[in-house]
RNA sequence: GCCGCCAUCGUCUAGGGGACUAGGACGCCGCCCUCUCACGGCGGUAACACGGGUUCGAAUCCCGUUGGCGGUACCA
């Protein structure tokens, strides 16, 4: 009892040393906050006596470990598949703690799913971290690079006992809880052959210590024994992910919420291994799992619903910081109204205290408004910058397009700035100053018919009076037909629009006008006029 | 089925016994600005899942119900 008090409190002083948490202090007793939710009432103890529960460690203890424990969390994609949302907001979180503590960022790929794993989604998935720019300190340690040492605790494990072989199908364990109820562990025999399971012992309970959800404790009858290794000896999730954690000296385990229910078994195999001594003298991690994110419908996220993967957001045109600093709000807040956070707010700010219980769903509206204040933000230099990139690399488009007039895409970019939302707005809004445009048949016929073609005239003749062809020139020479004339400010504006441009949308009409020039403005007028209507 | 997690506006959230007539943001609606679209400004709409209990007092603590989600693989 007080063995087990004493490496429960130990858990804690060393998993509040890695956020630098103690919420309070009394006589030689810390209080830490691990073991019931941070924003729970705290428990009540009275002064003086042994601290009660596991939220309690003694003062020397904690201080000794908080010297020299360091905070060290891991993101452990597996590489079936292109970097979700959801993988993409567990490494997010996991490198916000990491840099808030100046702690370490451990990446680690599990791919001991031979089936599925490709090298190809490995590169993916790193090349959506670095897109993100969410930079580890150490790896990626392959976990199938790890083998040696997982089949030297494995065969460690079933030379104790602590794990067997047995041949046991789906269907015996169907049958199993046939007999022995639908809530009871399966318990298998030793054959000396067949499938690797840990032996989970009947009586007594796994307590998960989560930092975001309190204490959950898992009651060893209700457990299978699971199965942690193949027939043929490879070895599976809940043994790997433990053994590499343990190795990598993980303090924390910051993931997905669809992990709790499997971290019983992983703390079974954790502590089998802790009584061979095959951890040495590393305290084992505590716990924080994530809420999910789901998908607007309220399902679990899948390729249904739009942007999924962060390689499609990136296509879609958002900002990396834009998107960290989304991601970071589904599930957290700063706790005041703050929702527009730089990155370098975000880790000043974030701790997992913050970190909600309930799952969120992924809302892209929010993600385009967060994105438009970001383009915003950028110096018309950086947003052309941006613009450049993500024609060329995600929409193909050929750069002498863009090469062809230099200087161009920098002042273009600067009259649609406050106009686009996403990269991938600035095309069908811009794309006229780079190349003749489409004419929206829908516009020409609202402002090109009689009226608009007459206007288009007078105006033509005005503008190609106008010499220097500035923003200012241009102004005034439009601003004088409206003034002499009875016509609404629109009916001079929109049938020149739709001339230069093609449609009724565009950045502001004398900036537009004087970008495009003097010369490409009066062709487009006499094309429209031309064209006839 | 079993085991577990969760429950505040449509969405993300604030809230942790009295400060709640429940705050903010996105969206939506209206007004202002205005050459279009935006941006910006102002105003509005809208929530404590339900039922018990504890308490002088409950969005907040407890129990139950309902609902959602996850796990229950020789996947991760």
């Amino acid at each position: 009892m007080t063995a087990l008090c004493a490496s429960a409190a130990l858990n804690a002083a060393v998993s509040s040393s890695a956020y630098g948490v103690v919420r309070h202090m009394r006589g030689d007793w810390l209080k830490i906050w691990i073991a019931s939710h941070p924003r729970s009432t705290p428990r009540s103890t009275a002064l003086g006596s042994p601290p009660a529960g596991d939220t309690w460690a003694p003062i020397s203890m904690a201080l000794d470990l908080m010297a020299d424990a360091p905070m060290r969390v891991r993101f452990a994609p597996s590489p079936t598949g292109s970097l979700h949302i959801g993988g993409a907001r567990t490494a997010l979180y996991n490198w916000l703690l990491a840099r808030h503590e100046h702690g370490t960022f451990v990446l680690r790929i599990e791919d001991t799913d031979a089936e599925r794993s490709t090298p190809e989604n490995v590169a993916q998935i790193l090349d959506s971290l670095q897109w993100l720019a969410l930079d580890y300190d150490e790896g990626p340690i392959m976990q199938t690079d790890r083998s040696a040492r997982h089949q030297e605790v494995l065969a460690s494990l079933l030379a104790a006992g602590f794990a067997y072989r047995s041949s046991a199908t789906a269907e015996d364990v169907k049958a199993f809880k046939a007999e022995h109820g639908a809530d009871r562990g399966y318990r298998g025999e030793n054959e000396g052959a067949g499938a690797v399971r840990l032996r989970v012992p009947d009586d007594g309970a796994t307590v998960v210590h989560d930092v975001i959800r309190g204490d959950t404790r898992f009651e060893h009858v209700h457990l299978d024994d699971p199965v942690i290794a193949r027939a043929d000896g490879s070895v599976l999730y809940n043994f790997a992910v433990a053994i590499d954690d343990l190795d990598a000296g993980i303090t924390i385990v910051v993931r997905g919420e669809d992990h709790l229910s499997n971290t019983p078994k992983q703390l079974l195999v954790l502590a089998a291994a802790q009584q061979l001594g095959l951890g040495g003298e590393r305290p084992l991690p505590v716990y924080a799992h994530l809420p999910l994110l789901h998908g607007p419908d309220g399902k679990k996220l899948s390729k249904r619903h739009g942007a999924a993967s962060v390689g499609e957001l990136r296509d879609a045109g958002y900002l990396p910081e834009a998107i960290r600093n989304y991601l970071a709000l589904l599930g957290w807040g700063a706790g005041d109204d703050e929702t527009v956070l730089s990155t370098a707010e975000l880790v000043e700010r974030f701790t997992l205290q913050r970190v909600s219980r309930n799952p969120a769903r992924f809302d892209e509206t929010k993600l385009r408004w967060l994105n438009g204040i970001y383009i915003r933000k950028l110096a018309p230099g950086e947003l052309a910058a941006c613009l450049r990139g993500f024609l060329l690399d995600q929409q193909g488009l050929d750069p002498d397009l863009l090469d062809r007039n230099p200087g161009l895409l920098e002042q273009a970019a600067a009259i649609s700035q406050e106009k686009i939302h996403t990269l991938a707005d600035f095309w069908p809004l811009a794309g006229f100053f780079f190349g003749e445009p489409e004419l929206d048949r829908a516009a020409a016929k609202r402002w090109l018919g009689a009226d608009g073609v007459a206007m288009l005239r007078e105006i033509r003749v005005d503008l190609a009076g106008v010499d220097s062809f500035d923003t200012t020139s241009v102004q005034g020479s439009l601003e004088a037909i409206v003034a002499r004339g009875s016509a609404k400010p629109g009916a001079v504006y929109q049938p020149l629009r739709v001339a230069i441009c093609g449609r009724t949308v565009s950045p502001g009409i004398f900036e537009s006008v004087a970008l495009l020039g003097k010369e490409t403005t009066l062709r487009r007028i006499d094309a429209a006029l031309d064209r006839g209507f």
